[in-house]
Order: structure tokens, then C-alpha cells, then sequence
DNA sequence: ATGATATTTCAGCATTCATTGAAATATCGA
DNA sequence: TCGATATTTCAATGAATGCTGAAATATCAT
């Protein structure tokens, strides 16, 4: 990653809003969730939602895809592992001090029970 | 580490110069650096470099002691090790799946060697 | 096609941000 | 004390940010 990505990328979560957004995203899984959940879920209009959408589309953050009429956003675990990389490559003058962070979630998760 | 903490420690990182300061300072390793040495190894002027230096050390990143007439300024690598456990902690929806990534420089180098 | 749902686009506004230049403060050496 | 060095403070300015409201676009159900 370089180091305008992780400017971008850290642009992109240093906001309230914005980093809510993030972890729910993080939380709901590479599957994602329509952006009307998200707005739901945190009490943003939905104009407002898409603004902090773009930027964290923009910085590699989330993906999207539409699926009917809802927009399904998901958190770029990828990015968010090069991001964790770049702050801990430059740790400790190029000793080897921090294992790499990762976050790796299952591709798929197979049907949740009940 | 609190929300607001961690959005206060990404917006301080999240701008090249700042992004840069930083990273010079971590390499530099606990002890820090003088201002004028930042100043001098990233050619940014002596008042822009205190209002940066005053954001990181609101953030918590940095600290400053004085040392002669010299300010000298040191990563705060706990508080930088408790943005990335922030930042894994909520990854994968609570699973177990990131180790938390850390930076523990040596407290004090030995003379190093000529 | 029509109306309803889901989301985006656009214009405007107050706030915050990064930088600059000039002047102030603190410390050291002679 | 005087001058030099190191850094901070202050005021000003242009740019970017986050939010709001109104209108546009896309998709679905009938």
C-alpha cells in the first residue's frame, strides 16, 4: 500500500459517522448489507449516507453492488488488512515487532440457525 | 480505547505531513527527535510543523519534553498500539481472527555502534 | 404506464483544516 | 546583558468537509 492509499483510507474512517458505518460493515460480513440498513441501523439520512459511502468507496474501503432496488455495501476486508500493514511495516525502524494484522472472515457463511 | 479516542488518533494521522511526522517518529524509536530535526528531514516550516506536532499530541500519538532549547518529540507507541487493537478488535463480528498487532520498541537503545 | 420504494445527485451553507507571514517566547553562549 | 538559535503563538486566507433539503434516477409491483 502506498502512502497516499493509507492517507485516503485513514481520511476515510476518522469520522464518526463514517467509522460507525465502517465497523457495521465489518460486522455484517463480506455479504454486506443494503444501504437502507445501514441507515436504519444508525440514524442517517440517506443522502448524507451516500456522501460518507463515496468517500469510503473511494478510499477502497467498501464495494458495492446493486441487488433489485437496494444498493448492498461491503467492507473491502483486503484494504482494511493493507491499511493494518502499512501502520505496523513502519514500526519499530524496520524490526520485526508486529505480527500482521488480519482480518480474514469466511468466504460465505453457510445458513445461520435458527 | 473509546470511539472518539480512535477517531481523534485517525484524523491526526490522516494527512501526508502528519502521516510522514509520525512515521519519522516511530522509526526514530522511543526517544524522539527535535523539532528541527522533523522539520529539517521533511522541509515543512517550523510553525507548521508545532501546529501538526499539537494535533498528533492531542491525539495522544506524541509526547514532548524539552531539552536544551530544543523541543523533542516521541511516538506514543501505546497509544498507537491501542488504535490498531481498536481497529481489529471489531473485526469479523466479535471471532476471534485478528492478533493484535503491536509495537514494542526496546525502552532504551544501548550505544549503537559507530 | 403508474405509483411506491430505494438510493443518488445537486446546490448551498457553516465549520474545520492546512498553510503562510510576522511577531513573541525560551534557552544558550559570550 | 546581548545576540543567536529553537520553537511557539497569533491572525488571516483559501480549500475541503459534513450536513440539509429538494429534485432526479432506478427498480419493482400492479
Amino acid at each position: 500500500m502506498k502512502k497516499t492509499d493509507a492517507v485516503a483510507a485513514l481520511a476515510a474512517l476518522a469520522q464518526d459517522n463514517r467509522l460507525d458505518i465502517f465497523r457495521l460493515l465489518v460486522q455484517a460480513g463480506p455479504e454486506g448489507m443494503p444501504a437502507g440498513a445501514v441507515a436504519g441501523a444508525l440514524d442517517l439520512a440517506p443522502n448524507t449516507l451516500t456522501f460518507h459511502f463515496d468517500r469510503l468507496r473511494t478510499a477502497g474501503l467498501v464495494s458495492v453492488r446493486r441487488e433489485g432496488r437496494s444498493m448492498i455495501y461491503a467492507a473491502q476486508f483486503e484494504q482494511m488488512n493493507a491499511l493494518l500493514g502499512f501502520l505496523t511495516e513502519n514500526c519499530c525502524g524496520g524490526a520485526p515487532c508486529a505480527p500482521a494484522a488480519e482480518c480474514k472472515p469466511a468466504r460465505k457463511r453457510t445458513k445461520i440457525p435458527a
